[in-house]
DNA sequence: CTGTTAGCGCGTTCAT
DNA sequence: ATGAACGCGCTAACAG
C-alpha cells in the first residue's frame, strides 16, 4: 500500500523497456499509452502495456516528447518582481488554469529592467515554451513582444496591458477603478484630493491617472496632486511622494488616491511622519487589494482587482492561442470593486 | 540599434543552418559555439560560426540539448502555498542563485495535499528536472522524497526540514528563535505566557514548540498554552486558537508566542474581539518577519528568518548535488534574529 | 490492429 | 582542426 503511494516512476525506465516487457513494438506501446490513440489498439494489448508500464514504473520523458512534438506543454510567465506580493494571486491563477491542461509555468523575473526582459524572453524562446504570459510589460515593450509573436510565440499580457499594440491582454478596468475611488471620496465629502501616481511607463498607472483627472474635473473637485511621480510602485516611493505632496500643496488634500496599495501604505507612513492621522486628517484609498491590505494599519480602503481570475483568463487565452495562433482577441478588461475599510472617512470639516 | 536589441533569435533557426551558412559541418559549429570545446577549433572558424549564428539569429534548442545531454538545467521548486507571501523571498533567493548558473526554476504547488505532492513530484521527474528544492515537506514525506533521491533526483529541503531523514536541508534555527522569543517576553517582565502552535506535522512548528517549552521551564514561567493547535498557519486559525486560549485559560497569559506571523495577526484580531488591546493587555510576538509584518497594526514584533538567503543556500546545495550526487551535506541551520516593534511591551502589572 | 522506418536538434564518439 | 556517424526517447507517417 505504502509502496504504491510512493511510486513516482523511474527516470531510467524507457518506453522501449515497457514495450519489450510486454512483447510488443515500441510504437504500439506508445499508442497504447496515448489516450487519443489507444482506441486503435486492442483493449487486451492496452491492458498489457499499461500493466507493464505500471510495474516498471514508467514515466514518459517529456523532454523527448517535446523534441518530437515540437511543443513542451510549458508556458513562460514573465513577472516584474517576485517580491511584489500582489502578483501571487496572478501566478496562482495562471498555474491553476494551466494545470488542468497538463501545462506548467516557467516563471522568470525582469526586475523592471529592459535588458533583463530581453534576455528572459530569449531564454524562454530557447526553452521552447509554447506561449508566454507577461505581466511585466512597460509601455516601450510592444515592439519586443511583437517580435516574439512574429517568431511564432503566442503572447498574452496580464494586468499590464499595451494599448493599441494589438497584443491580447487581460487587465483590470483601471478607468472604472479610478472613477469608483474618486466617487467614494466625493461621497464622503472630500473636496480637495490628490493622487499618488505610479510610474508613467506602465499602462495601468497612465489609465488610472487619466480617469482620475477626468472624474475630478467632472465633480469639480480640487486637485492637489504633486508633480512628482513614484519611480516604482513601492512603499518607499509612496512615502517619498506623499511627503512632497504634503509639503508643497498650497491647500492640503483631505484625501489621497494612491494608485496601488504599496504607495498607499507608504502614504500612510508619511501622513504619520508629518504628525497627522489617517483617516482622521487624511483619508487614503489604494488599488489592488493585495494580500495583507486588510491587515495593515489602518485597514486599507482600496479598489479590488480580481487577481486569480486575471491569471486564469490570461492562461486561458494563452492556451487558446496555442491551438490557433492566428486568433485575435480584443483586450479583456475585468471589473474592479470598492472595498471600504478603515483608511477613509469624511473630512474633518464635513 | 533598435533592431539589435530586439533580436531574440528565431525559433526555427537550427544549428545545421548555421553550419551550412558557415560552410562547415554541423559538429564543428556545435563545438565552436560551446565555450568548453571551442579551444579545439581555429579561432577564425569560431568567429565565422559565431557571426553566422548571430546573423541568422540562432537560438540553441534547450529541449534537444536536454535530451542529448540528459540534463535540462531546470530545477523543480515545490512549495506548499503560493499565496503564503512569506515564501516570496525564498523563491526569489532560489531563482536568483539559479540564474547565475543558467538554471531555471519550475515552480509547483502542493496546497499541503499529499496526493498533489506525489503528483507534482512525479511530474517534475517526468520533466527531467535536474534537482528539486522543496519547501513543502510534511513530517511523513521523508519516504516519498527518499524515493525520488533513489531515482537519481537530487533533493534539498528548504525552510521545512525533515530531521533524521538524512535529506540535505537549509532551515531557520527554530530552537534559537523560540529561545529568543521567550527571552524577549521574559525580559519585558511577562510571567504567564502561551504559544499558538502551528500544525504538528511540520518540522518547524515541532521544533519551535519543543524549544519554547524548554525555555519556559528553564525560566520558571507559567505556561498557559491551549491544547488546541492551528490546523494551518493562517490568520483564521490564529484567530480561532487565540480565542480558545483566552476563553479557557485559568489565568490569562500576558504574552503570546505565535509560531508564525499569520497566526500572530490572527491572534491580535482575537485579542481585540475579546475587548482587549495588543500590546497593552496582551503582547504578541510572531515568527518569520514576512512582507508586511512591519505594516500591520500594531507593527509586529517577530523573529526574522533570512528568507532570501535560505533560498540561495538551498539552490546552492542543489547545484552542488547535481555535480556530485553522492555528496552528503549536514543540515544547515541559519540564524534568526529578534525584530522588536510595537506588538510587545511589559505587562500591565510590571 | 500492429510493426517498420524515419527523424525532431543536438552532442559526442571515432576517424581523419 | 574538422568531418562522419550514431543515438538520446519518443511519435508520426507509412506499410501490412
Amino acid at each position: 500500500v505504502a509502496r504504491q503511494e510512493l511510486n513516482l516512476g523511474s527516470r531510467s525506465v524507457t518506453l522501449k523497456q515497457v514495450a519489450t516487457a510486454a512483447n510488443l513494438h515500441i510504437s504500439t506501446a506508445s499508442r497504447a499509452l496515448d489516450p487519443s490513440k489507444s482506441w486503435r489498439i486492442s483493449s487486451r494489448t492496452v491492458q498489457r502495456v499499461r500493466q507493464a508500464a505500471e510495474e516498471l514504473g514508467y514515466t514518459p520523458d517529456l523532454v523527448a516528447r517535446g523534441l518530437k512534438r515540437g511543443s513542451t506543454t510549458t508556458i513562460g510567465v514573465i513577472v516584474a518582481d517576485l517580491e511584489n506580493t500582489f502578483i501571487n494571486p496572478i501566478i496562482r491563477g495562471i498555474a491553476g488554469r494551466l494545470e488542468r491542461d497538463g501545462f506548467v509555468a516557467l516563471v522568470a523575473e525582469t526586475l523592471n529592467d529592459h535588458d533583463r526582459f530581453v534576455r528572459v524572453l530569449g531564454h524562454l524562446l530557447s526553452r521552447r515554451v509554447d506561449a508566454v504570459v507577461c505581466s511585466a510589460a512597460s509601455l516601450g515593450d510592444a515592439p519586443l513582444l511583437k517580435r516574439a509573436v512574429k517568431e511564432g510565440l503566442p503572447t498574452v499580457l496580464v494586468v499590464r496591458g499595451l494599448p493599441r499594440s494589438g497584443l491580447p491582454s487581460v487587465a483590470p478596468d483601471d478607468g472604472l477603478g479610478s472613477r469608483i475611488a474618486v466617487d467614494h471620496l466625493h461621497a464622503l465629502g472630500h473636496r480637495v484630493v490628490a493622487q499618488l501616481k505610479g510610474p508613467g511607463n506602465i499602462s495601468n498607472f497612465v489609465a488610472r491617472t487619466r480617469a482620475f483627472d477626468a472624474r475630478v474635473a467632472e465633480l469639480s473637485l480640487e486637485d492637489a496632486t504633486a508633480d512628482e511621480t513614484a519611480a516604482e510602485p513601492t512603499v518607499e516611493e509612496g512615502r517619498r511622494v506623499m511627503q512632497l505632496t504634503l509639503e508643497r500643496s498650497v491647500v492640503r488634500p483631505t484625501a489621497i488616491y494612491a494608485q496601488n496599495d504599496m504607495l498607499a501604505i507608504g502614504a500612510i507612513d508619511a501622513v504619520r511622519a508629518a504628525g497627522l492621522e489617517c483617516p482622521q486628517d487624511v483619508s487614503v484609498i489604494g488599488f489592488n487589494d493585495g494580500p495583507f491590505s486588510d491587515h495593515v494599519s489602518p485597514a486599507l480602503t482600496t479598489i479590488r482587482i480580481p487577481g486569480v481570475e486575471l491569471g486564469e483568463r490570461a492562461a486561458e487565452l494563452a492556451l487558446e492561442l496555442i491551438q490557433d495562433s492566428d486568433r485575435r482577441f480584443p483586450p479583456v478588461e475585468l471589473p474592479v470593486s470598492l472595498v471600504v475599510r478603515e483608511s477613509t472617512m469624511p473630512p474633518a470639516y464635513a
